[in-house]
RNA sequence: UCCCGAGUAGCGCAGCGGUAGCGCAGGUGACUGUUAAUCACUUGGUCGUAGGUUCGAAUCCCACCUCGGGAGCCA
């Protein structure tokens, strides 16, 4: 059993740093590839994840254990490392850590253990999502999307917005965005009945809450209730979607950024959302350039160019109607024809922030019939005061609008969308006690992780992606 | 959910009616301040599952499952 020293620990990444050279320390982590040298050592590529790359500890064949243990310590394998960062006499790296001591933790049979030196699909490291944050690519995926959420947080702290907990588990039985999980205690092979009902209907008052409950959709009236108190807030947290969605764009457990804003109209929203994003690219860039490079060279060539381009570009802003003109003035042939009234199909979307613009595109006040029945109704009663964020290569990452705030209003267009305002009294509430004018939208996490990586697929940028018939991990 | 496409060794793929192949990984050996190291030899597969056609099916047909691309829904 070999012990080891003990020693100031180091990070990988900064052993990486020629500031450190002469210094005695103490690394961990785990081996990427081993190489020997007849010369009387051998060279172990450590990662501990501080950094995409790895640093070279060099294993003089004197250590106690060469022969018994770290000629037999490849890929996989986590060890220990004492020794002292030198520079490096040998081509690309600027240090490497000469060893004094090196103990193998944890071994890693090589014949049975699934990632490779070479690249393997993400395909096949989705069914190893328990492994595949050991690779390249999960390992940035992983450190850019962290960097995302702090810009997240800064971005709206600094602004003096307060970060809001939005339950999880829902009594609204629609929140207007789409299908729900249900959540219940209520045992499935024989459940209680409602007494007098014919067709057996289910009687939810015998419930874990006394009523039907699903998993959440969205944050955002929870969220208005607490923005008409504090004005200005944020909700950051998991949401759910039971649609039967098979795309490499859509997930049934993603992460939702919602700010709401009180005294706040749809100009302002716009404004809040274009700073916001811009915000989260440059810090982005300016705070993961390792990883940053990685992706530009490895997964999508456009990357930087992309987030540099739109950091010092203004976002076109143009309404749907003249979107829609737009587009039919284009002499461009869509599958789905484009008609005033229509929603934008994903084609017309990625045609005008693809092709048109090539940059980021705020459309605004969409048709009322095609939108939520929270969003403002505009003057001409055409049209609410609706706006997406449409960006090249993922299309829609914010949706947003100015909220409804007058009672009456609000009332109808909760009819006109078969919605019971009684279910919803709290949330009216905010409309007959002090109401105001408030604006909000919702920022799809993954989505823009993926705008910000060029992965291609959004089960790669979250590390257990649950998809329909997917949840093994 | 709909439309395409694909499932052959641990991974990436070829074979497309006549007794299963390549590259990488793994193993052994050689060589080397190496760096996706290189060279030689080598282990490994009831060809997604279940039916059918045929003397004979990885190969043709059918169903199902899974995965991928696109669409719808949306973030």
């Amino acid at each position: 059993m070999t012990t080891c020293a003990n020693l100031e620990k180091l990070s990988v990444k900064e052993s990486l740093k020629a500031e450190h050279i002469g210094k005695k320390v103490k690394l961990s982590g785990w081996v990427r590839t081993r190489r020997d040298s007849k010369a009387g050592f051998s060279f172990f590529e450590l990662n501990d994840g501080s950094s995409m790359k790895s640093v070279q500890v060099l294993a003089p064949n004197d250590l106690s254990n060469y022969e018994s243990e770290l000629l037999h310590a490849g890929i996989g394998c986590s060890i220990e490392v004492e020794g002292e960062v030198v520079e490096s006499p040998g081509k690309g790296q600027a240090t490497e850590v000469k060893a004094t001591c090196i103990k193998v933790l944890g071994g890693c049979d090589p014949a049975s253990y699934p990632l490779q030196k070479k690249g393997t699909s993400f395909e096949f490291l989705r069914t190893i999502a328990h492994l595949r944050p050991r690779t390249n690519s999960f390992g940035a995926v992983a450190r850019v999307r962290n960097q995302i959420c702090k810009s997240i947080h800064d971005f709206f702290q600094e602004r003096g917005f307060i970060y809001v907990h939005t339950p999880i588990i829902t009594g609204s039985d629609c929140e207007g965005a789409g299908q729900m999980f249900k959540v219940t205690t209520l045992d499935l092979q024989k459940p209680p009945l409602k007494e007098g009902t014919k067709s057996g209907e289910i009687n939810f008052e015998e419930d874990f809450f006394g009523k039907a409950t699903n998993l959440t959709v969205s944050g955002q009236l929870s969220g208005e209730c607490y923005a008409t108190a504090l004005t200005n807030i944020y909700t950051f947290g998991p949401t759910f979607r039971a649609e039967n969605s098979n795309t490499s764009r859509h997930l049934a457990e993603f992460w939702m950024v919602e700010p709401e804003m009180s005294f706040c109209n749809l100009e302002g929203n716009m404004e809040v959302a274009e700073d916001f994003l811009k915000r989260i690219f440059r810090d982005v860039l300016n705070n993961c350039e390792e990883d940053m490079k990685f992706f530009a060279e490895r997964i999508d060539k456009t990357v930087l160019e992309r987030l540099t381009h739109i950091v010092e570009s203004d976002f076109v802003r143009l309404s749907y109607t003249e979107a829609v003109d737009k587009l039919l003035k284009s002499g461009q042939k869509f599958e789905f024809p484009v008609e005033w009234g229509i929603d934008l199909q994903s084609e017309h979307e990625r045609y005008l922030t693809e092709q048109v613009f090539k940059k980021p595109v705020i459309v605004y006040d969409y048709p009322r019939g095609i939108k939520a029945f929270y969003m403002k109704l505009n003057e001409d009663e055409k049209t609410v005061r609706a706006m997406d964020v449409l960006v090249p290569g993922v299309g829609e990452i914010i949706g947003g609008s100015q909220r409804e705030e007058r009672l009456e209003v609000l009332e109808t267009r909760m009819k006109e969308s078969g919605l019971n305002p009684e279910e919803y009294w709290w949330y009216l509430d905010l409309r007959r006690y002090g109401t105001v004018p408030h604006a909000g939208f919702g920022l799809g996490l993954e989505r823009t992780v993926q705008f910000v990586t060029g992965m291609a697929n959004i089960r790669d940028v979250i590390p257990f992606p649950r998809t329909p018939k997917s949840a093994e991990f």
